[in-house]
DNA sequence: GTCTATAAAGGGATAGAC
DNA sequence: GTCTATCCCTTTATAGAC
């Protein structure tokens, strides 16, 4: 009998693993420059596996990178695709992104650099089409800027004001560290509030007691 | 007759050369592991002089990042140590701050980098001081919204959107351009219109025209 | 599937000629 | 001051044993 599984290469419990960490190293402990005997350091396992699932190391990369972005496009395309109002969508927005920061903090450095390097990339990583972003933001938003609820701004503005209150924080963590001479727990503290000072920013008023 | 000169090691027009070259390497190309030979290619000069003037290429890398983060703390404290009202001062600052993170895109991605791969770093690049823009910002900022001219916020909140809205379109912008399908002249013109954007999300009023 | 051994390439650094 | 030649180390990748 014909296993279908066979084709589509169901990933083993090791390459899983592998794959897992390679995340873990890239993205949370940002070294963005692990040599292939990092990662099978970290992992546990012998360094020519990585070869042997993986190929090279560039194609290793690739899967994960892909992996983590399109995780947090189908929690956001989640969100957007209910029929909650607009600053409720906004407010679970603030959620997901400033979570996935907090557990991924390097995964934007990762991708900027890696797209310096080699402009093409941008291709291969990202849709041609139109990011989900603004179809999901700019028609709706346009609409209660109309009703008078926000303060009027241009679209592609607006989401670069929550999207760089949201990253930055949380990509530059050591230079906040330092600056504000914050240990773990004021900065843990300092992220906390951050989604009240965004929204407030961003609409001009608190964040209502049943988003928070 | 003793020249002074000769201690201080006045640096030669090549030694100048290899610096301004690895300043643009590292960070407008976003090249953080550019290696000695494609710095000496770029500045077309051999390879071992990049030893001979620097002895080592971490050497290089410090000299070059202290000179770029103390060019850029010299033009901030210069401007708030003048005896200007505070939203002016900060109109300026997000000139300057704009104006050098458009020209080095990419330092704060290497220092961040940098400083994760040994925390220890931070000690090397940041004084141990409490940070100068604490200093500037923080008692004139309490003072503004006591008086109420000012939306009242943490000043660590504050300074945060600040730099978070000034620096993230300029470290992001690839993929700000690909998600807004910017070429390089709309990619200008959004970041002409960041500074009264910037202004007006902090204050909650537009830029006077006499701090244009 | 997993390991050892090794090939092959790249990159930092230095010695020494000019 | 500048160049060539070379050393040494790291890292990726693969061949082949188990």
């Amino acid at each position: 009998m014909l296993n279908i599984k066979d084709n589509v290469s169901e990933p083993t419990q090791t390459e899983e693993h592998i794959k897992q960490t390679a995340k873990k190293v890239f993205f949370q402990k940002g070294l963005l420059n692990a040599t292939t005997q990092q990662i099978a350091d970290e992992a546990g396992v012998n360094r020519a596996l990585i070869h042997y699932y993986f190929r090279s190391r560039d194609v290793l990369f690739k899967k994960v990178l892909e992996e983590a972005i399109g995780e947090t496009r189908n929690k956001i395309d989640f969100i957007f695709e209910s029929d909650e109002p607009f600053k409720s969508k906004i407010s679970k927005y603030l959620d997901v992104f400033i979570d996935r920061n907090a557990e991924f903090p390097y995964i934007q450095n990762f991708i900027i650099t890696e797209i310096m390097q080699d402009p093409e990339k941008m291709k291969e990583y990202f849709s041609r089409k139109r990011s989900h972003l603004m179809k999901h933001i700019v028609p709706p938003l346009k609409k209660e800027i109309e009703k008078g609820n926000i303060i009027p701004i241009e679209p592609e503005h607006f989401i670069v004001n929550m999207m760089s209150m949201c990253s930055y924080p949380l990509v530059a963590k050591p230079v906040i560290q330092n600056m504000f001479s914050f240990d773990e727990k004021a900065y843990k503290k300092f992220l906390k509030d951050r989604k009240h000072v965004i929204y407030k920013v961003l609409f001009n008023e608190e964040l209502p007691e049943q988003l928070q």
